[in-house]
DNA sequence: GTGAAAGCGCTAACAA
DNA sequence: TTGTTAGCGCTTTCAC
């Protein structure tokens, strides 16, 4: 690359002021005379100046940029998200860095340590679960990081999200509540924290309330999405489940077309809550009732609490997030579809 | 942000070296004596220094960067091109800045001036058309711009994609060959040029070798995807269609669950054969069938492309790609399923 | 209201 | 093989 022609020097030189002040009208500083920010504007106008952002965030150590992990971009669920993100970032002309993690925690480590070395003014991570190295480098640093969209191991991140224990506890309810007599949970992992600690303990408080017993064998994990969703059909039935809310839209439409073609009629023999509130529950027959989430606005609410973050004094803010939890619940919803009675 | 605290140059007065030498040993560079290499390395690790990229970008002019433009990520199409650009990206250590469009052009423009300010080394453009004024700026800048998974008007720019003509040239014939009698295109807008210039003579080509007539009254136009499909039910039976090419997959569910709502048949009464192959072809029932299309391979190739044009000289680079077109037209498929006869 | 000058952390000749 | 020395283009005191 060749060097950059039309600086902040030539700018100066061209318009017979010092570089300071072409810097004071670049960045809007009121301290210049009206006149002279008129002619370094039209000089600046004349040579097509662009101020590099490169030096600028050299200079001034900060990037305008923030760095955005995400499982997976061809999640509708986790897009919806990003595109809030996106929107936010753009109104404050922020960009964003967005890479994919694969749901994988050494490239999500991998992946972080990269946007921290590039400066990035903040971070956004989407995921389940966050391991111990990463804990360290968030720690380490003191770029600030918001969890958007689930609840991670560590309690301290502030976090934007909506509250899945009640969530899930809803939609089991209102499976009992309408014939079903023996419901499943479908989640991607026992494990996660976000599962373990907020979706299965959230339906097991439904069903003791309904007086039933909790069996964890009628708790499935499946992983791929449609296709194991769609797998999960046969096993499933063997079980005796009539009914069954799953966290994921695309497990819940796997499972749904699954059941279809092996005749079981949704919802009358079988009925499906779906919880991520993605366009996948409106395109399927029978459509999938739903717990509605605000998607776009967990993404938008991420980025503007990161944006205060990115602000206010780094310690202090962390330490209100530490101590206060900045972190952000917003309301679910519920819509009543095809798939249940 | 406070200054960072261990530089470069911490680093080589704590190995009793030089920068030079430490940046050599970051870089990888082979003119380190082993033992001096052996203990910058320990140094580093113990400071656990970590180069600034950004310090490195303003050196080197090279950021490891490219910019990629979107038009929407909740757009599983486009999402899926991104998915294959960014596993490249990383394979090659580049980050990639993403920035929705919203396919507004004048977004399109303030989000490429905004790539062009933070230094990326290239830039990855999705999206259907280029305004003059967005035109002008990749012409009056030295880097790389490569198009995916469209084609646009301007036929200089390397583009990466299907054959369009051919692929909607194919399906209509198939639709024909299929006791099709009346076949319907349906696309986003008849102005861009992938449609006016592809998929447009692709289908008259179609109808033409048929010996059918053909009418501009029966190629139709919808935006906003399923919701704008789904309306579409009605009026297009209107026509006397009994079969449909539709370009997009989210119009294309929209379109079959509006008709099968009013009661038409798919595939008895009216044949669909979408474009897109996203996943929501598998979701609906009937299933769609397809015009397939290597959706990943084709951010992954124009990801590829990219790179080689930012390490080959730039201008021969753009000699090459001006004169020889160093475009790629990958090859699409074609899966039947249910919604064909 | 404006300018001079010292960096920001790193790369890249050029010497040695 | 290693060190010295200029920058890269901008922001930011600190004077004036």
């Amino acid at each position: 690359m060749k060097k950059q022609s039309v600086t902040i020097y030539t700018v100066a030189r061209e318009a017979r002021v010092s570089m300071a002040t072409v810097s004071r009208v670049v960045n809007g500083n009121p301290n210049v005379k009206p006149e002279t920010r008129k002619k370094v504007l039209e000089v600046i106008k004349e040579l097509n100046y662009r101020p590099n952002a490169v030096a600028r965030g050299l200079a001034s150590k900060k990037t305008t940029t923030v760095g955005v992990v995400i499982p997976s971009v061809t999640n509708d669920y986790f897009a919806r998200l990003a595109l809030g993100i996106d929107d936010i970032a753009s109104m404050y002309k922020y960009n964003m860095i967005l890479t994919n993690s694969d749901a994988d925690d050494g490239k999500a480590l991998q992946v972080v340590r990269s946007m921290m070395a590039k400066q990035v003014d903040g971070i956004i991570f989407m995921g389940h679960d966050i391991t111990p190295e990463l804990r360290t480098e968030f720690e380490n640093s003191t770029v600030p990081v918001v969890v958007a969209g689930s609840m991670t191991n560590d309690a301290d991140l502030p976090t934007v999200r909506i509250d899945y224990h009640k969530a899930t506890q809803e939609a089991t309810k209102y499976l009992l509540d309408h014939a079903a007599k023996k419901v499943a949970l479908v989640i991607g992992s026992k494990a996660t924290t976000v599962n373990k600690d907020f979706r299965i303990p959230g339906y097991q408080a439904a069903l003791k309330e309904a007086g039933q017993e909790v069996d964890d064998k009628l708790i499935f994990e499946a992983h791929d999405s449609y296709n194991e969703g769609y797998a999960l059909a046969k096993t499933i039935q063997s079980t005796g489940v009539d009914a069954a809310f799953v966290s994921d839209d695309g497990i819940a439409a796997g499972l749904l077309n699954g059941l279809t073609d092996q005749g079981v009629k949704v919802p009358d023999d079988f009925q499906i809550i779906t919880g991520n509130d993605t366009k996948l529950a409106e395109v399927t027959r029978p459509m999938l009732t739903t717990v509605t989430q605000p998607l776009y606005d967990i993404g938008a609410v991420a980025m503007r609490l990161l944006t205060k973050l990115m602000n206010g004094d780094q310690e202090e803010s962390k330490e209100a997030t530490t101590i206060e939890g900045s972190s952000v619940i917003l309301a679910h919803g519920f819509v009543k579809r095809q798939s249940t009675k």
